[in-house]
DNA sequence: GACGCTAATGACAGCGCTGTCATCTGTCAA
DNA sequence: TTGACAGATGACAGCGCTGTCATTAGCGTC
């Protein structure tokens, strides 16, 4: 076997010689400090310290049939949402000794179920998977993991395990309801990639347009490609290809909403008089765009650094979890997008 | 020791057994099927997908002394720039059986030293590495890495290992001499956060503006503080405030630029024609802009997968990489910003 | 026909750690 | 004083795989 002598392993047996213990007792140091009497731990401590001693995780994982890996299940890694809630989970991983594997699935559910098995059979530590909308499969796959699961970025009436999200519904109604609050009387709506929480959202803005007389089916314009803000100001010239009248867009996310703004721009269309404009997700971007874009702020940081909280905890201890599902709440920011002169 | 049924191992031995072999030929039918002869090869194959044989990654490791863990290092998660390469990294990984294990830095050498040290240890199959500049003790750990080492995103004389990236320099160079071609007297230059390779755009744009008689260095605004549109839009507003006659900026980044040129509408400052805006990076956003944003645009999906596809052939051959820097280029791509009527 | 050679396969030990159970020590109640 | 008991520590086996070396079979050569 060829090694390299320069990363010459220090190992259990090393340090527990130099501490005049046994390797167990090194072992239960690192573990669970508390079976240790104070006096040994101490030398244990010292002899980790002076060698230099760092555990081998593919020796730990194979004696005790568990890894400190995080299996991470993202639909997208481009999406701006998405790399806010890579970072809440890497600041509070952090130290912490567990690791993170990101599993990019593409918005398909076939391959986030394959991804799935691909991970359970690493003995992770913990899952955290985005979205409340798996398959059926990958559902029962998660119920029967043996280890804590942590839904992401939705809310849900009945969570496989743990949950942190928001509800993209209210968000939603709540851009609406600001919409049609500030005057405007022919909303539409534009939608792209069109995941389920993009439908969540199209379901709360219809709900609310509904309840307040003002739905239009012909002001809905969605695709299923992906978002951008080359899409938001296409989507915008669709919309008023087909419903020239339209006074104002409730956007699926910020990077559309920018889009329209621009698009609303070289058609020299007045926003917010003529056109009014709320987006979704407020994106650093949107506030020091001319105007501003009214947009539903979300938590995505928090909801990174709250899942691997919770996991976190949950791994330390599952029943000791006080609150496992946790809704956080999103917040309208109004802005110069929507203020009608 | 608490076992789940439901995520029995199938081990090498029952696929042995069950293909008339012994554990070790199965081992070699996945790792060298060439060591194998064709009958045999089929036969355990066979069995292989009958049990659904799934390898153990950490009894695999802890007996080879390699893992099939990649690392990678990089300075930042929220940066788009560093999503885009994350992206071309996970395409190409994608059914490679490696994975990816992720390190940010936070622009930080000692902690992007100290994260190299615990990768090391965990024995990589290999390292990508954001930059060129690593700290001394860095670079001599990455030399001796027993493992191919990666550096991405810049180029340099004296790569550790293998390379792939392009330089910020001569980029900046081609942006401010277009800024100057096009008639601009006055260019400045907007910079944030100054890293490395901030720092050699400015060294670009520096260079190019002296050979052309036209560098001020009150024209030159930099902070330490990260990148952001906003951001984008104050150090305009410093520039403006110190040297009023600018007539350009080249901008050390896209997002920067947009800012800049977002505070130039709130001024009524007619872009193109009073101030030309140059950007770095060419996002998604700045074609869309109005007027488009003029920008350096850097292939960085192409670094990402690029890197992924050097670091997984050398990894199964280090010899047989036939070019371990790759250099690739940057395009200016002209749009209104600069187009003065 | 004995010999040497290569290709194909197997036996075995052990990677570094942890689960399990055994042992040992000291304390306290009867 | 004895036994029961909890707390602290250790001995040992084995997790599933791979490196090393041994063995066997097959084949051509003089």
């Amino acid at each position: 076997m060829e090694k390299n002598t320069k990363y010459k392993r220090v190992t259990l047996n090393e340090v527990a010689a130099e501490a005049g213990v046994s390797a167990i007792t090194v072992s239960r140091t690192i573990r669970a400090p508390d079976m240790v009497s104070a006096g040994v731990r101490k030398k244990v401590q010292a002899a980790i310290e002076l060698l230099g001693y760092v555990p081998d995780q593919a020796a730990s994982a194979l004696a005790s049939e568990r890894t400190n890996v995080v299996g991470l299940l993202v639909p997208s890694l481009t999406n701006a949402v998405f790399s806010d809630v890579l970072r809440g989970v890497y600041d509070v991983i952090d130290g912490s000794g567990l690791s993170v594997q990101i599993g990019n699935f593409r918005y398909s559910p076939s391959k986030e179920e394959n991804l799935l098995r691909t991970f359970l059979r690493q003995r992770p530590a913990g899952l955290i998977v985005a979205g409340i909308d798996q398959t059926d499969a990958a559902r029962t796959l998660l119920k029967s993991a043996p280890c804590p699961v942590v839904q992401i970025m939705d809310v849900s009436d009945s969570p496989i395990d743990l949950l942190i999200g928001f509800s993209h519904y209210d968000g939603a109604v709540e851009g609406t309801r600001h919409l049609i609050d500030a005057g405007y009387k022919k909303p539409g709506f534009l939608g792209a990639r069109m995941d389920p929480r993009s439908q969540a959202r199209l379901a709360g803005f219809t709900a609310e347009a509904q309840a307040r007389g003002v739905y239009d089916p012909t002001r809905v314009i969605t695709t299923t490609y992906p978002s951008s803000v080359g899409m938001g100001g296409q989507l915008l010239s669709d919309l008023l290809a087909q419903a020239p009248d339209t006074d104002a867009v409730f956007c699926n996310n910020d990077d559309l909403a920018a889009g329209a703004l621009f698009e609303a721009e070289r058609r020299r269309i007045n926003v917010p008089n003529d056109l009014g404009i709320c987006g979704f997700n407020d994106l650093e971007m949107s506030r020091h765009l001319n105007p501003g874009i009214t947009s539903v702020a979300t938590p995505r940081y928090e909801v990174g650094a709250g899942a691997m909280t919770l996991l976190r905890d949950a791994i330390a201890d599952r029943a000791a979890i006080q609150t496992p599902h946790i809704r956080l709440g999103v917040e309208l920011i109004k802005r110069g997008s929507t203020r009608r002169g």
